[in-house]
DNA sequence: CATGAATGAGGTTTCATTCAT
DNA sequence: GATGAATGAAACCTCATTCAT
């Protein structure tokens, strides 16, 4: 946003692929892989079409860097979410819950990437592969985890774990999505609505609940 | 699928329109608003790339009317849901999700009209609105009529309405989402999801549950 | 040249792909295959860019499609050279090399066929194979056959076939290959250039020649 | 091929256009001018595109100035050929001929030559008249002023000097556009195609041969 | 001298749209 | 109504050339 006042060719190299990206993502999440047009990433980049093609050998490439790029924290903050399994499970899982919301809800990033992968999983297997690999498969897999600790604990009773880990992971998706497709218009009480959501979890697993 | 006995010439004249509605929903799903080629919806429909321009004025047009044609039905079905309200709550939510089942997530067609709304949607403020108007907001209006029902009949605890019919419903979403995204690759255990869905619910919102 | 008074929309479709390929063949001609345009062929055809897509799927097709083409009446001819073996064996070279002549120096395409073999050949391996297969290797061939034909009937003295047949048709080649590169600007006596020919193979290969 | 001894950097310096030439001679050899990319021939020639504009100002020159550089050894040493013209005729023209050989069809580069001449001759007329006026004119001169020695001497019959001296050098450039055209797959027998051609001069030209 | 990032004109290719039949 | 050949704008991509370092 900062003007550079260095003429473009005096840039900094180092810094223009990671500036390709940014605008790349921009460009990719409002029309799509299809309708995005490389001039307009560039135009946005403040660099020309050709450009582009120092870093990145042709569009999809540019795609599945910049896919990768914006997943790249995603990836790293769901890898590192709780490992040490001690104190309430729930308590653990708000936390858990916490760091989802964080970057799959309230994070425009995460919320773009969801619905990239549903609008182009189709043409790019391997990026659907790599976000369920990185991204979805170990939240559920840390989920699941906390799970078997708090019903090992007492503290949950027995479920069918794979099933409901997907039930109860759900209501991200649906914050995640509602947002993406209506946006603004049709807001959503975030805060209530996480409020809720781990009312929900408490509710359907705690073995004992207070009145 | 009933055969149509008449001769082709005459059975086409009127199908046309639908036949084209067919194959372009079939080739906007595969590869989305932008990269479908009208050939090939031509060609899936056994027609020449000219004839669609006999019915539909545009790319746009053919595409928005592809989308009110397939998603007619499911606003129907969503209309038609539950009026009644007598018995159990707990029996008319599990009918209410039967039909919402059914229609989002076991049709292919359901699953991918959400999708093309989160791909597409951005180009299509229109259609957003209409599904908003004519299937989300009908169905968490249901839903909601039903948990009001269930609360002053005293089978519900009282909640936030606004915010748990989201949470509620989340599960229908994630299982279409997944579907779609992950195909057959990842298998869901869609009945043990279901069952496991409508147990979160009576968990969360029933006063009180027969250990 | 004539104008077609139709309507370009109008014209014959049979007639597209010849057009297309004669002006194609203009241009790789003038410019050999990467420095020509397809605007420009187009423009010579009387078309438009997209027309030449709906015959050729690509510039290389359509290259090697106008080199087969072009080169279809050369092979034919070399096919139907003198199966016919009576008479005086230098007469039926004096015959067989008329046809040469008539097809690889004074025929204008078979001059440029040489002459883009000579300079595409790496980027097309295929065609070379292909003119090989049915221009070089049948006229010397046929060539062949007419030396062994004379030796056997005692008017040629025995050479070594293989090697003479290159020697004796090498003035061919020059010739083509004079008129391609040098043009107008410095004429090549054709007609004597063509006796002086058949003087030379007389002498070369008679075992007596009247003084 | 005799390794430099002194530093790189050193020796670079002054041998730079040198090397450049070379690379730029592969590249334009194996591709043509039009297809021959600048990227490659700086890579092969281990510089950077930049450099190759500090010594030719544009792709034009460049392709002259290698043209011109590649030709120089060929048109010193036909510049060269006999002079003197002493002995029987049939010995000189038996070395001019080697000589010959040696350069234009032996030689890579004078193969390679005639046949950018062949391909890029219209793009580049002033090659062509230097070619014709320093290789091929000289070339043609020479092995004039040995048929008029042989004549004058009453070793050769008399002939249209003309159009013989073509008909008579014709298999050099067979022999050249062979092998170039097509390359090891279908070789060619230098060594007997030589001792041929030569035996065919002797049979075209001697007036009294030992039977 | 040398670099190599950047440019931008220009080429190939695609495809929604038109229109004469 | 239906066809399908033709169009032409626009997209992706290439690469000769420039220029600040």
């Amino acid at each position: 946003m900062i003007e550079d006042q260095r003429r473009p060719r005096q840039r900094r190299k180092e810094a223009r692929p990671g500036e390709i990206l940014d605008a790349a993502f921009e460009e990719f999440a409002l029309s799509g892989f299809a309708a995005t047009k490389l001039d307009d990433v560039a135009a946005r980049a403040g660099i020309t079409k050709g450009t582009i093609y120092l870093y990145y050998a042709s569009k999809e490439e540019l795609f599945v860097a910049t896919f990768k790029e914006m997943a790249r924290p995603v990836m790293e903050n769901i890898a590192s979410l709780t490992e040490r399994l001690n104190g309430p499970a729930m308590d653990i899982l708000r936390a858990h819950f916490r760091i989802v919301y964080d970057h799959m809800v309230l994070d425009r990033r995460g919320r773009e990437l969801q619905r990239m992968l549903a609008a182009e999983g189709g043409r790019f297997p391997d990026l659907t592969e790599r976000w369920h690999d990185e991204v979805i498969g170990p939240a559920i897999g840390q989920l699941r985890a906390v799970l078997r600790y708090g019903v090992e604990r007492g503290e949950f009773r027995p479920v069918d774990m794979d099933v409901f880990c997907h039930i109860l992971i759900s209501p991200v998706l649906m914050a995640s999505n509602w947002y993406v497709v209506f946006g603004d218009r049709r807001p959503l009480d975030l805060a209530g609505f996480y409020e809720a959501h781990l009312d929900t979890l408490g509710r359907t697993l705690l073995v004992s609940r207070g009145t």
